[in-house]
DNA sequence: ACATAACCATACCGGTCGGTATACTTTCAG
DNA sequence: CTGAAAGTATACCGACCGGTATGGTTATGT
């Protein structure tokens, strides 16, 4: 049985993936030859194959930050912002993914990692469903712990308008993609927030209904 | 001035156009050699240089291709399903992505093309905005036909999760994505049909919220 | 002091890439 | 009859790809 050795984090390893990551997501996975990323992170390839074992490793790990980045971005943005459990909450995450966008103008990097690697036994594909799974699950969680019936299926068609609206930010050329986004999803939770109103018993929490902020 | 040539469409020029859009879309644009797909199309590499010029003349009229084709299915689809200018004839395009996602398991294949040609000028890029721009106004288009008011947002909003379904159900390993969009999109039209009615006028239409059809 | 890990520099490997050159055959319209 | 268009077959080109080998330098911790 073969063990696969994660890579070990030394100072130049973080400049490596740090420029990769760069390079990946501009550029594309095949696009970028190992050569050119060792020279733009001012190496070698051979600190690059020593690090991170094969360029195959190297995509790996690219997608593994660029994962827990994207989880803590969204995670700390909807805390500082959206304090307590509003159901509005949601929105603060298309806000955080409207300030993420601002600087990741290419799209979904994991969407666009899945064009390139789906169809093979790529250790990578396993981090893109993650990655899918965790922002619908985070959507569906926000909404179950403000109390809104059929989180579940609500959260699922958050999540939905959520990963349209990068696509047509992007490859629709549709520059209102996110405040359309951002207003359907307002209705949807007003649906929620009602439904959860009417279902009496916790009539504690309708006055967050005026929490709805940034509109 | 450099003029384009059109490549001209001999029978082997269809054979090997094929064979290339199967290639490209399930295992992308760099992945693919033109040597692999002169073998697969039982041609020379010559023949796809004299008749498409370069790999990107290729990779273009792929696009193109697809782009046509997906129009047509989509337009013929519908008018054959839902004739008449009911609403509920959105609804009939997500039952045609649904049977061409069934062929189709790789997802969009002009978002993943996205993917690989982003940041270069590449002549396909227009391809595939010209895509999204057609389905999100086929949307509207419908919409408008059957005197929903405020057709523009609301076709918008449906081209959303239009999109967000194609990543879930492929990069998002969430196999009810497209049943999920379906319900949503039935309710965004049913608040259409709401909208439409009340401003009174046309009720003459009023029957038609019977003809939602396949739930 | 000495081993070990991390890193740099460079040359090299086989393979594949997009693209071209040459030469021969087949088909068909003027 | 003839000549252009279309296609086959094959060899070739330079460039680049992912990956390896060798050998040397620096820093650190025992």
């Amino acid at each position: 049985m073969t063990t696969i050795t994660p890579p070990r984090m030394t100072p130049t390893a973080h400049r490596i993936l740090d420029t990769a990551a760069v390079l990946f997501y501009e550029n594309g996975l095949r696009a970028v030859g190992v050569e050119r990323i060792a020279e733009e992170a001012d190496t070698t390839k051979k600190t690059i194959y020593d690090r991170f074992g094969s360029k195959d490793g190297l995509i790996t790990a690219y997608l593994r930050q660029r994962c827990d980045r994207w989880h803590a971005y969204v995670t700390s943005y909807v805390e500082e912002r959206f304090p307590g459990p509003t159901p509005y909450r949601v929105l603060g995450v298309l806000d955080a993914l409207a300030s993420w966008m601002a600087v990741n103008s290419r799209g979904c990097g994991f969407v666009n990692a899945y064009a390139e690697l789906a169809g093979t036994d790529h250790q990578g594909l396993p981090i893109i469903a993650e990655e899918k799974e965790w922002t619908r699950d985070f959507y569906i969680r926000l909404l179950r712990e403000a109390g809104v019936p059929e989180a579940e299926r609500r959260g699922r068609e958050v999540a939905l308008v959520h990963e349209g609206a990068i696509v047509q930010l992007t490859a629709g050329a549709q520059p209102d993609a996110l405040s359309d986004a951002r207003s359907l999803v307002g209705r949807l939770v007003d649906d929620g927030v009602a439904a959860r109103d009417a279902s009496g018993g916790t009539v504690g929490w309708a006055h967050d209904s005026q929490a709805r902020a940034g509109e």
